[in-house]
DNA sequence: TTAAGACCTTAGAAATTTCTTAGAAATGGC
DNA sequence: GCCATTTCTAAGAAATTTCTAAGGTCTTAA
């Protein structure tokens, strides 16, 4: 998340700064009204937070101003006053939020959190790794190769997700057991290998060309060829 | 502008029902938390307001429970309290806004109208659900395939709507029980497996195509095939 | 060339997960 | 409070996956 804080307060740009960031927002700042707008018409941000009291532009006629221009990012206005007045003039204006000094930092967050939220509402995107041919839909543990669908069980299904994340690396089976099974000590199970054939008979005997190899005496790897 | 108000002060109620309607601002209200939550599902508001508490169900609750409904109209939270972590509270379980009792009635219709003018910028909410042949109608609480009506029990219907909200992406029984039973712990009840079968026999078992399937070891998926 | 180790393949046993059913418990309307 | 409906629990059946084990094949290096 990025935002945009306009007060000229420099002592307190510098402690929210500092306080945003280690939430991983990331801040630009402005310390008079029109560097703001400036900054706000150049550059996308999630949230706009914006004293009501700077140099330059007050923080009324600056989200006014905004508005005119088709900058939808939600507004927060801090102010020192706490008039109902302020307040509904503030938000007649096109503010979004309202807080007043002294805040709690916490409340400032969870605030900015609310409001980007609500420009972001898309369901989360589809999941998907591939290696030439070959689909993997995380979301729909579906599995394709040329079209054509693949049925893999839960434990084929993570293998096949471990070679495609590692496409043209060479795995070992050691580094598989430990990634895959979760097995950390020597074993002399063969289990791999098993699941290995498993999933050429699957991926690909079907097909002309394979695209699991093994590496003698080292592991395998998923590549053409 | 229509509005949904929850609020049990019969009182406040009259008062501000009198006052927003001047403003040409229609008000339907309920006197607790569950009545409100059946209003706020089967109609659309542009805003709801709810006080934090009220019988049946408390404010955070009922917003939680209207967001994971999929409900996105704007929710005003009033409250006697002061609190800034019951304001945080709020605004994470998906609330936009936030009053303090005793407000000014002109800061209330200032945020009334902030909050629904950005509404409008977003599609209202769907209230009809399709997937392929199969339809639900979420206010009339009716669920058809292939235009044939399909009865449905109060949980097999949220269920039903679960998928449907979710079609084409794996869901797990846990993420299921969490969602539609609010279980929250660890159980090693079979509710979900139980419901999953009263589903098909009414949703896949009358007709060619299934389309609720297992994916072993993971969850269900609504999809063709 | 040949032996040893690495890898592949297969079948079936074991373990796990899911389905199904019946009935008990809870809920809601009259 | 009673009846109808819905919800949940429990337990065995069924289905599927996972793993083991044994024997075969391939690769490498002496």
């Amino acid at each position: 998340m990025k935002i945009l804080l306009i007060e000229d307060e420099e002592k307190a740009v510098k402690f929210l700064k500092k306080g945003l960031n280690e939430h991983n927002i990331d801040v630009d700042f402005a310390l008079d009204g029109s560097a703001g707008v400036e900054l706000a018409m150049t550059n996308e941000y999630d949230v706009i937070i914006s004293d009501i009291i700077v140099p330059g532009m007050n923080g009324f006629d600056l989200t006014r101003h905004l508005r005119m221009h088709g900058i939808k990012a939600p507004v927060i206005l801090l102010t020192a006053l706490n008039a109902t007045d302020d307040k509904v003039l503030g938000l007649e204006v096109g503010a979004d939020d309202y807080l007043t000094k002294p805040y709690e930092f916490k409340e400032l967050l969870a605030r900015l959190k609310a409001l980007s939220r609500r420009g972001k509402e898309t369901p989360p995107p589809k999941l998907i790794l591939t290696f030439g041919d070959t689909e993997m839909n995380l979301t729909g543990k579906e599995c394709t190769r040329q079209g054509k669908k693949i049925e893999l069980t839960p434990k084929e299904f993570a293998l096949m997700e471990y070679f495609i994340r590692n496409q043209g690396r060479v795995v070992s089976k050691v580094e598989i057991a430990e990634k895959v099974w979760d097995i950390n000590f020597e074993t002399s199970s063969n289990v791999v290998e098993v699941y290995v054939n498993y999933l050429r008979n699957k991926i690909d005997k079907p097909f002309e060309k394979k695209i699991i190899h093994t590496v003698f005496g080292v592991g395998y790897v998923l590549k053409d060829e």
